[in-house]
DNA sequence: ACTAACTTGAGAATTAATCTCACTTTTCCC
DNA sequence: GGGAAAAGTGAGATTAATTCTCAAGTTAGT
């Protein structure tokens, strides 16, 4: 449906390549396939997803590099880490949204949906006062079942949400 | 400070028992041990915590066996289960808080502050139902610093909460 | 091209949690 | 009280995501 444009893919390599050259960190191929990589995912990914993206990118990507790509990305912004209890961590391309988003995972067909939660901030804020704490993140996890589905049967997982 | 009454403990090793009469399990001394130990804690503690707590009391307690406790525990809502990103669990004494509580977690000390989040529930239930699904449980947590120490030096982790 | 510093791949290591299975313990019936 | 079946347990092996090690390959200035 709405896949990525190539101009836009191009742009952001070339914005990949100044975040690398201004942390004194090295272009490299398996850099570069690690990011395009990611960029090419509208959902979320797990490191092992990655590393499959990336091979299919350049065929030299390990799994020790997506390992140490991924936190150069989740610090520099580009990437959003994901735990919601799993032992496993998703991450997203981060293509700019608000900070205030909630993750709504669907316990009918494990879907976890980005979510916007307006004043997320203001709302951690006025808990972590009561205890003379300043906010520097916050997450809210919902988990959920459809409304419709209230028997048996399968979450509807394509259109339905 | 405000430690547990030798009365309230008794009373509650009680309610474990009927609690697994209840559910077909039996009552061993490891399951009470590990019980009791629980309600020893004021505070947080992971699984590896209460396999030292637990054998304080009951020398013979195995890791296997505190590991599967713990689920009983929580799903019987005597416990309640943490996940807050680490890679490991921690758990707490369920003694029948507020279901509306965030965690509010210092950066500078890693304390874990459960708090009182009022409303939580309804504002879950408002973020859930822009994908049309009903909250089963939802879960807030803060990172946050001291409001105070903003340059070096250490959080007071003992009074200053 | 030269080279120092950086990066990588393969596989070993780590570690919370789970599993296996021979051996106990608990329950319950007599 | 025994006695047996079912449930539970400990020790140690296993799993699996992630991290680490280090020899070999690359990058980026000179
Ligand atoms: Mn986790
Ligand atoms: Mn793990
Ligand atoms: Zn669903
Ligand atoms: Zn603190």
């Amino acid at each position: 449906m709405d896949s990525i444009k190539p101009e836009d893919r191009r742009k952001s390599s070339e914005t990949f390549k100044e975040f690398l050259a201004q942390k004194g960190l090295r272009v490299t191929n398996q850099r570069t396939a690690i990011f395009d990589a990611v960029f090419n995912q509208e959902d979320h990914f797990t490191a092992e997803d990655l590393l499959d993206f990336s091979r299919e990118i350049d065929r030299s990507v390990s799994r020790a590099t997506v390992y140490r790509t991924l936190p150069i990305l989740t610090e520099g912004g580009l990437v959003k880490e994901i735990d919601v209890g799993r032992d496993y961590k998703f991450y997203l391309a981060n293509r700019g949204q608000k900070t205030e988003q909630a993750q709504v995972i669907c316990l009918d067909c494990e879907k976890i949906f980005e979510i916007e939660a307006p004043f997320m901030e203001w709302y951690a804020r006025s808990v972590a006062q009561k205890v003379g704490l300043e906010p520097v993140s916050q997450r809210l996890q919902v988990h959920a079942r459809c409304i419709r589905l209230k028997e048996g049967g399968s979450c509807p997982n394509r259109e339905s949400h």
